[in-house]
DNA sequence: CTGTTAGCGCGTTCAA
DNA sequence: TTGAACGCGCTAACAG
């Protein structure tokens, strides 16, 4: 419980000089074995803790890392941040939280890049769905500020390493399902197709029903917003349709979508997974507690956050080692540099790495089978 | 777009010392206007930003605050963290997040605690639902950095600062609500006993039943854990009892543990709200979604953040005025100092300031009916 | 191996 | 009103 210890402190009370504390404190070999046992041990008794801002403006680079995050109440957000934590934790660096405001315009989001480059605060940044603001990202990293993006949900940047999901093989393997249940007219929510995720959904959709040899029908296609009213105004319009040709099952680019999905169902009086089967995409914590419990797509949200921010740190440690080299110095990162394509559906521990410049990792998403799905009613069959 | 710049730069560029640009930067008075202006032009152009590391080891303070978080997954915490990030994006303070590691143990705990204190990065602390954590607090707070509590959830700490919501209100609110419908049998899921909300709300419900008299019936109360599986297992117990000493309404404390009665009822066969009402608390986002949409106790989550940085950044601005005077320096909470008890049902506008040592502020909670409560069924009327 | 010196970028004295 | 000098706590260069 003592008060601030300073590093001169310490040497005072060992008798060296400050240099051979710092060298100590910094790992240094080229110091007496048991001089540093001597200062260590000082150090512990009076658990003295080194200043960040003081070692950081000494070397030029904080030990602190930025995390950049759209509305935190964005459900991804917090299992996204979980991961991140937890690697996090195991070093000796801190996360800075910058929130985009999400309310004004185009001059915050440069001022918010600005604060992050100028002040020279942080170390590295983690952009978790940096959407438009990703266009100011390649010049932080110019600068020699390595950025990791996570999740882009906007036109990939060039250059920028970046980690995300399987958003195309997840959206195969729910339509899939879906076809295998037996479905044929199976509808599409999207999300907004400025982000690179809906594209992708829509794609995993659409090779789906072309591998099974159902046309696509255009109706059964509508764009949302990730958001419960949009996708419930889709649903609406699908439910209006003549019983001959509404779709037998909807799948749904978010699961707050299909939550929509689930009101105008309530509304119109139809049943699921009787009537009408419904598949989400992103299994959030609620969708396993919604009556019934929803069948959705489940992104390994906190693994994406550790990853992304292993990638991040292994950039610190090496910043001109682009590409696979990186992924050998993380242990986490390591499991991915083997494997090639995505062959075993154990999701968890595959993923490819697409290219080898700047490093792109992209894990597997898995099909989390519950109670929304069922084959179609008697009259919708064959 | 430029590189970094510092403050000699700046005093180069514009022919004055380094002293002067300082000067103006810290709005200091003695600067000659012209001068001023020619600087703060010149700042602008370079869009210069001061090194926060710096002006942090020069001052002896940081601009930044700290943030301890439990479980970033527990699903109040990203809408307390939206109100904190909304009032230091309006200031230069940057966020700093400290997770509290949930799997490890005691001397984790203290860890991050003296990396907290020692480091002495940050300005001040906001602790979120410390827990275990709170009893290390006082102790940061001695030492000089300021400490405020956000609805400790454990035995309050004394002597500082805290926001919480009005907990005994709500749960009050709520089974009034219940026995206004008609209810006699009501049953209420409590969280776990050590955390202090817990307590409050099963206070609310006692006091309620008294005020109309009825008597306490401790075969309705069962302890639960505020988690979905907790909740279901206590519902499993009481549609377990007998129809005429089974419960026609359960109030749970935690939205979470009601998604368990509602999976519970669906296992017994028990409709919601015609068998049984169903009240939650906290509103967590998902609630309205499901089906039925939960009828609940509303925390002020946003409200809680917003007020608690804004009085810690109160408390950094005048760190010997604890008390009253706080609060009329900022605008937020200048609305709660004239308030005293809460009259009207006009939630977030209302508080109470409990004592004036140290700043203990309680906003109010809203009940929100939704669809799970409906008068009890007809066997058990009357 | 270790001590000495010189900054990192800024705030704050002191004189001028 | 302004400038020069010093120091915050630490690291990095260069000697010894």
């Amino acid at each position: 419980m003592s008060t601030r210890m300073t590093i001169s402190d310490i040497a005072r009370l060992a008798g060296v000089s400050k240099a051979t504390a710092s060298r100590v404190l910094n790992q240094k070999p080229d110091v007496d074995p048991v001089t540093r046992e001597r200062i260590l041990r000082i150090m512990e008794e009076h658990n003295f803790v080194p200043s960040v801002t003081a070692s950081g403006l000494a070397v030029g680079k904080g030990h602190l890392i930025g995390v950049l995050v759209p509305a935190l109440t964005w459900p991804l957000i917090p299992d996204i941040m979980r991961g991140i934590a937890e690697v996090v934790e195991e070093t000796s660096y801190e996360l800075v939280l910058y929130s985009i405001k999400s309310s004004n315009h185009e001059r915050d989001r440069s001022d918010v890049i600005n604060r992050i480059l100028a002040n020279r605060l942080i170390a590295g940044l983690l952009a978790i769905f940096p959407g438009q603001s990703a266009r100011y990202l390649p010049a932080l990293q110019r600068q020699g500020l390595p950025v990791v993006l996570l999740d882009d949900q906007g036109l990939p940047p060039e250059q920028l390493p970046w980690i995300t999901a399987d958003n195309r093989a997840g959206a195969y393997a729910a339509t899939r399902h879906l076809i295998e249940l037996g479905h044929r007219r199976i509808a599409h929510i999207q999300g907004p197709l400025k982000y690179q995720v809906s594209r992708e959904r829509f794609q995993g959709y659409c090779e789906a029903l072309q591998d099974y040899g159902i046309p696509l029908e255009p109706s059964l296609i509508l764009q949302g917003d990730f958001m419960p009213p949009g996708g419930r105004a889709c649903a609406c319009q699908f439910f209006s349709m003549p019983e001959r040709t509404r779709p037998t099952a909807i799948f749904a680019a978010s699961d707050l979508m299909a939550y929509g999905v689930m009101g105008a169902a309530e509304e119109f009086g139809l049943r699921i997974p009787e009537d009408t089967s419904l598949i989400g995409f992103d299994d959030i914590s609620s969708s396993s507690h919604m009556r019934p419990p929803l069948t959705t797509v489940r992104q390994p949200l906190a693994e994406m956050g550790r990853c992304a921010l292993e990638l991040l740190l292994s950039l610190l440690e090496a910043p001109d080692h682009p590409g696979a080299a990186l992924l050998r110095s993380s242990p986490l990162l390591a499991r991915f540099a083997g494997s090639s394509l995505p062959q075993s559906q154990s999701a968890m521990t595959t993923a490819t790495l697409e290219s080898a410049e700047p490093v792109r990792l992209r894990l597997a998403t898995t099909l989390v089978v519950r109670a929304t799905t069922a084959p179609p009613p008697c009259y919708a069959r064959l």
